[in-house]
RNA sequence: GGGCGGUUAGCUCAGCGGUAGAGCGCCUGCCUUACAAGCAGGAUGCCACAGGUUCAAAUCCUGUACUGCCCA
C-alpha cells in the first residue's frame, strides 16, 4: 500500500459504505464461528422473526442490541456465535393463505393438504427471503452459515424426538378439554394467543323458576345464548339469601331442563345477584365447577361458531344471531328482568380478530407441572437464568407458578404435523375420541406398531393437526445447534450465553425454552436473559400491524444510514428495560432522534478526515505508539481515552449499552473534537518536528481506538474509516480487531483537573469576548491574575493553548492586580480573567454582569457556609465531603472577593 | 381486583444520598480551509404532590394524584 493523503468528501455517504461492508463481511464469512477456535464461547441465538413478517422497528432495536453485544464480545476475544433464523408462524401463515384462497372462493379443503403446503412453502421462500434481506441491511454480524428455520429438516427431527419422548414419559396427553376456540381460523389457540378487549356490552338479567314452583332465582350474563347449555346455578354456600336453596332444582327456560342449585366457593355473593348460571362446556370457571360437582357438559356450539343440535330451535344460527333470538325468546317467556349496559372484557383471538369461544374439544396437551418445576428449581436455587433488569425475574417466576397445561394442537396444516397415527379401521375409517393410536417417529414405525396390535391390514391415518409454533420455538436454543445429535456446536456453544428479547415474550417464549431445555438438556438454555423495552411511536403507542403505526426502519436507513438508526435506538435505551419512544414526523419521514445520530456519524467522519489529512499519509502503525516526549495535552487526551475505555467496557459488561454509547459520544465529540483537535492544530502546522510527530501519533492512536470502541455501535462507518486510516486490505477487518484495553497508568486525574481550569479560563475569555461584542476574528489582550502559584503554573504551561483557542494576542499571567481599571472581568477557580478595552467598555453593562455573577457566587457561598456551620454536618458527613465543601467555600469566597474588588474599582 | 413501571428544562430522556445534566428546540454572533449534518457564547427547572428517615433527599421510606403496561 502506498502512503497517500486520503481525499474524502466532507459528508459521510452511508449507502455505499454499508452495502460494501455488508457484502464483504458476508461473502468472506467474517462472522462464521469456528468451535475449534480458542476463546470462551459467547453465543446468542436470534429470537426468530416470523417468516411472513417484514422488518419492523422492534427487530431493528433488538437486533442492534444483540449486535453490540456480539461484536463487543468477538472483539474482546470470545469465541462468538450469533445464530440467525426464522420461525414458521403457523397461525399467521395459515391466516394469510386462507385469505388468499377465500378471495378465489376456495377453502383449504378444496385444494387439499399437499397443494396447500406447496403454496405455503412457496410463500415461505418469498417472504422469508424478504425479511432476511431486510435483516442484512442492519449490518448484523450473524453467522449465515448456521441459519435455521423451525421447519427445516434438523429442527423437524428435533420436534419429532421431543414429542415422542414427552409422550413416552407421559408428559403429552390427548384429552377432551375446554380450549380457546377461534371460529375464524377454526382452530384452538393458546391462552397467550388470546387478547382481552374491553367492549361496551350488556348484562342480561333473567329468572329461572324453581321446579317446585316456590319462586325463582335471578341470574345475569353477558352471553345469554350460553344458557342453552346451562346445567346448574351456583350460589355461595355462605350466602344467607340463597343457602337454603342449595339442593333444590330449577327448570331451565326454553330448554325445560331440570338443573340443580349448587353451592360453590367460587361464587362472589357481592357480585350481581349472587346467583351464577353454570355452563360447564362454555366457560373456564364453569368448567371447573362442573368438574367439582359432576355436572353434565353440554356443548351447544359447532366449530364454525353456529349453534348445534343441543341448542334446540336455535340450531344452525350463528352465535351472535342466536344471542338476539334467545333474548327475544326469554322476553316472550316473561323471564327477562332487565338489560343493563355493561363494560366488560371479551377474549379476542390475536390473529383471527374475532371473539374466541371456550369450547370443549379433543386436543393434545403438555403436562406442564413437571417441566415448570425444573425451571423453577433452576431459578430459585441457581438464579438461572439471570434476568436483566432483575425485576423481570418475578414476572417470569409468577408465570411458571401459575401455569396450566399447554394445549399444543392446532387445527391447521402449516406446521409440524402431530406424530400420532390412528388405527382408523377400528372406528369406521374416522378419527374419533376413541380411535386407538400410537405416537412414533415416522409412519412406518407407527404402522408396524399398529399392525402388531390390529393386524397387518390395519388402516392408518396421521393426526391431521399441527403443533403450536412455540413448541418448536421452545427447542430453538438447542435444536438450532444440532440437538438431539451431540454435535460439536452443541458441545461448544450450549448453553448459550445471553438471550435478548422483549418483556412481551417472556411467557410465550422464554419460559417455554427454559422448560423444554431443562427437560431435554438438563440445563437452562442461557445464562442471562436481557429484557428490553418496546419501541413506541411518537404518541407513546406500541407499534403494531393492527394499529398501523409502525415506522419503517428501511425508510430511516435510506435517509440517515443504518449506523445512525442503530445508534439512535441504542442511545435511547439507557433506562434498561424502559420503553423507547421515537421522535418521528409521518409527513416527512424524518426523525430528529436519528438525525442527531447521523450528525454524530458525520462528526466522526470529519474528525477522521482532519486527522488523516495531517498524518503525512502514514498509518497509526507506521507512526508508532505515542510514548516519547508527550505534551500535557497529549497526556490529557490519553488519560480521557483510557478512562472512557474503562467506562465503556464496564458499561457493556453490565448491559449498560445506552450508557456506553453516550459516554463515547461525549468523549468523541466533546473531548476529542472540541478540545484535543483544536489544541493540536498549531503543532501540526508548526515547525517543531518532535512536537508535531507526538501530536500525529496521539491523533492516530486515539482515532484508531475510537473506531474500535465505537465499532460495535456503528459498525459500517468505523470499518470504512479504519480501512482508510490503517490502509488495510479489504480482507482485514476492524470487526476482528482487539477491543481497546485499559492502561491504568495513563489515567491521570490531576492532569484532567488542570485541564478543567485551562478550559474554564478559555471559556471565560470567550464569554467575555461575546459579552463585550468583540469581533470573532479579532486578536485581543488578556490578563489572568491569580495569587495561587499552582494556578499560575498551570496557566503558564498552557499559554499557547489559551492564545490559540481564545484568540489572544498578548497574554499576561500575573500574581498582582493590574493598574487598569477599565476592564471586562470574569472569574474561574480563583483566577481573575481580565480583558482591557481602553475606553470602549460600557461600564453599566459590565457592572450588571459583575453583579449578576457576584449574586450567584454569594448564594453559593452562603449555602456552603451554613452547611459548614452545622456541627452535625462537620461531625457526621464523610471527611472528603466536608473537605470538598471547605475547598468549594474557599473558592467561592475568593471569587466573590475578586468580583467585589472589580465592582469597587469601576 | 393483583402486580410492575413512569412523572426532572418547551420536547425526548439521563442522573438514583453531597445541592441538576445531555440531545433536539430557542436566543446572540460566526461560512475561523475537518465538519453550517458545523463553531463559539447564552437563556431555561419549588426534579408531580404531601409527610417521614438523614448532617444532607431529584435520589431512600410511606401515602396521594395522574399516566402506561402485565395478569385476572
Amino acid at each position: 500500500m502506498t502512503a497517500t493523503t486520503p481525499n474524502l468528501p466532507s459528508q459521510y455517504e452511508p449507502k455505499a459504505a454499508e452495502a460494501k461492508w455488508q457484502k464483504l463481511w458476508e461473502s468472506n464469512a467474517v462472522f462464521t464461528a469456528d468451535p475449534n477456535h480458542p476463546g470462551e464461547p459467547y453465543c446468542i441465538v436470534i429470537p426468530p422473526p416470523n417468516v411472513t413478517g417484514s422488518l419492523h422497528m422492534g427487530h431493528a432495536f433488538e437486533h442492534s442490541l444483540i449486535d453490540v453485544l456480539i461484536r463487543y464480545h468477538r472483539m474482546i476475544g470470545r469465541n462468538t456465535l450469533w445464530l440467525p433464523g426464522t420461525d414458521h408462524a403457523s397461525i399467521a401463515v395459515s391466516t394469510i393463505l386462507d385469505k388468499e384462497l377465500r378471495s378465489q372462493g376456495k377453502t383449504r379443503q378444496d385444494v387439499g393438504r399437499d397443494a396447500y403446503l406447496k403454496r405455503a412453502w412457496e410463500w415461505k421462500e418469498e417472504s422469508g427471503s424478504t425479511i432476511l434481506g431486510q435483516i442484512r441491511r442492519l449490518g448484523l454480524s450473524v453467522d449465515w452459515s448456521r441459519e435455521r428455520f423451525t421447519m427445516d429438516e434438523g429442527l423437524s427431527a428435533a420436534v419429532l424426538k421431543a414429542f415422542n419422548q414427552l409422550y413416552e414419559e407421559g408428559l403429552i396427553y390427548r384429552g377432551n378439554y375446554l380450549v380457546n376456540w377461534c371460529p375464524s381460523s377454526q382452530s384452538a389457540v393458546s391462552d397467550l394467543e388470546v387478547e382481552p378487549q374491553e367492549v361496551n356490552g350488556h348484562l342480561w338479567h333473567f329468572r329461572y323458576p324453581l321446579t317446585d314452583g316456590s319462586g325463582y332465582v335471578e341470574v345475569a350474563t353477558t352471553r345469554p345464548e350460553t344458557m342453552l347449555g346451562d346445567t346448574a346455578v351456583a350460589v355461595n354456600p355462605e350466602d344467607t339469601r340463597y343457602k337454603h336453596l342449595i339442593g333444590k332444582t330449577l327448570t331451565l327456560p326454553i330448554m325445560n331442563r331440570e338443573i340443580p342449585i349448587i353451592g360453590d366457593e367460587y361464587v362472589d355473593a357481592s357480585f350481581g345477584t349472587g346467583c351464577v348460571k353454570v355452563t360447564p362446556a362454555h366457560d373456564p370457571n364453569d368448567f371447573e365447577m362442573g368438574k367439582r360437582h359432576n355436572l353434565p357438559f353440554i356443548n351447544i356450539l359447532n366449530k364454525d361458531g353456529t349453534v348445534n343440535e343441543n341448542g334446540g330451535e336455535f340450531q344452525g344460527q350463528d352465535r351472535f344471531v342466536a344471542r338476539k333470538n334467545v333474548v327475544a325468546k326469554l322476553e316472550e317467556l316473561g323471564v327477562l328482568v332487565k338489560v343493563e349496559d355493561y363494560k366488560h372484557t371479551v377474549p379476542y383471538s390475536d390473529r383471527g380478530k374475532v371473539p374466541v369461544e371456550p369450547l370443549l374439544s379433543t386436543q393434545w396437551f403438555v403436562k406442564i407441572r413437571p417441566l415448570s418445576e425444573r425451571a423453577l428449581d433452576a431459578l430459585d436455587n441457581h438464579n438461572s437464568p439471570d434476568f436483566v433488569p432483575e425485576r423481570w425475574r418475578k414476572v417470569y417466576r409468577d408465570w411458571l407458578v401459575s401455569l396450566r397445561d399447554w394445549c399444543i394442537s392446532r387445527q391447521l396444516w402449516w406446521g409440524h404435523q402431530i406424530p400420532a397415527w390412528y388405527a382408523v379401521s377400528e372406528t369406521n375409517g374416522e378419527i374419533t375420541d376413541t380411535t386407538p393410536f400410537v405416537v412414533a417417529l415416522n409412519e412406518a414405525d407407527a404402522r408396524e406398531k399398529l399392525a402388531a396390535q390390529f393386524g397387518a391390514d390395519v388402516q392408518v391415518e396421521q393426526d391431521p393437526d399441527v403443533l403450536d409454533t412455540w413448541f418448536s420455538a421452545g427447542l430453538w436454543p438447542f435444536s438450532t445447534l444440532g440437538w438431539p445429535d451431540e454435535t460439536t456446536d452443541l458441545a461448544k456453544y450450549y448453553p448459550t450465553t445471553t438471550l435478548v428479547t422483549g418483556f412481551d415474550i417472556i411467557f410465550f417464549w422464554v419460559a417455554r425454552m427454559t422448560m423444554m431445555a431443562g427437560h431435554f438438556t438438563g440445563k437452562m438454555p442461557f445464562e442471562t436473559v436481557y429484557i428490553h423495552g418496546l419501541v413506541r411511536d411518537e404518541n407513546n403507542k406500541k407499534m403494531s400491524k393492527s394499529s398501523n403505526n409502525g415506522i419503517d426502519p428501511l425508510l430511516l436507513i435510506d435517509k440517515y444510514g443504518c449506523d445512525a438508526l442503530r445508534y439512535a435506538l441504542i442511545k435511547e435505551v439507557v433506562g434498561a428495560g424502559q420503553d423507547i419512544r421515537m421522535a418521528y414526523n409521518r409527513k416527512t419521514d424524518e426523525s430528529e432522534t436519528v438525525e442527531a445520530s447521523r450528525n454524530f456519524a458525520n462528526k466522526l467522519w470529519n474528525a477522521s478526515r482532519f486527522v488523516m489529512m495531517n498524518l503525512d499519509g502514514k498509518t497509526p502503525a507506521q507512526l508508532g505508539v505515542p510514548a516519547g516526549d508527550l505534551l500535557t495535552a497529549d497526556r490529557w487526551i490519553l488519560s480521557r481515552l483510557n478512562q472512557v475505555t474503562q467506562q465503556t467496557r464496564t458499561a457493556i459488561d453490565n448491559y449498560g449499552l445506552g450508557e456506553a454509547s453516550k459516554g463515547l459520544y461525549e468523549f468523541i465529540w466533546g473531548d476529542f473534537c472540541d478540545w484535543y483537535i483544536e489544541l493540536v492544530k498549531s503543532r501540526l502546522q508548526g515547525d517543531n518536528a518532535e512536537s508535531r510527530l507526538a501530536a500525529q501519533q496521539v491523533l492516530a492512536h486515539t482515532l484508531e481506538s475510537i473506531l474500535k470502541l465505537l465499532h460495535p455501535f456503528m459498525p459500517h462507518i468505523t470499518e470504512e474509516i479504519w480501512h482508510t486510516l490503517t490502509q488495510s486490505d479489504d480482507d482485514t477487518y476492524l470487526a476482528l480487531q482487539t477491543y481497546p484495553t485499559v492502561d491504568s497508568a495513563a489515567i491521570t486525574p490531576e492532569l484532567e483537573q488542570e485541564f478543567e481550569l485551562l478550559f474554564g479560563a478559555i471559556r471565560t475569555i470567550r464569554n467575555l469576548r461575546a459579552e463585550a461584542e468583540i469581533k470573532p476574528g479579532a486578536k485581543i489582550e488578556a490578563v489572568l491574575q491569580s495569587e495561587s502559584d499552582r494556578e499560575r503554573t498551570i496557566l503558564t504551561s498552557s499559554e499557547t493553548y489559551i492564545k490559540d483557542l481564545a484568540k489572544v494576542q498578548t497574554l499576561t499571567i500575573t500574581a498582582t492586580e493590574p493598574a487598569d481599571t477599565k476592564m471586562f472581568a470574569g472569574v474561574v477557580g480563583t483566577v481573575q480573567v481580565l480583558i482591557p478595552l481602553a475606553g470602549l467598555v460600557d461600564v453599566d453593562a459590565l457592572k450588571a454582569k459583575l453583579e449578576k455573577d457576584l449574586k450567584k457566587i454569594e448564594a453559593e457561598a452562603q449555602s456552603l457556609t451554613s452547611r459548614l456551620e452545622n456541627p452535625n454536618f462537620v461531625n457526621k458527613a464523610k471527611p472528603e465531603v466536608v473537605e470538598g465543601a471547605k475547598t468549594a467555600l474557599a473558592e467561592a469566597e475568593k471569587q466573590a472577593q475578586i468580583l467585589r474588588d472589580r465592582l469597587r474599582r469601576l
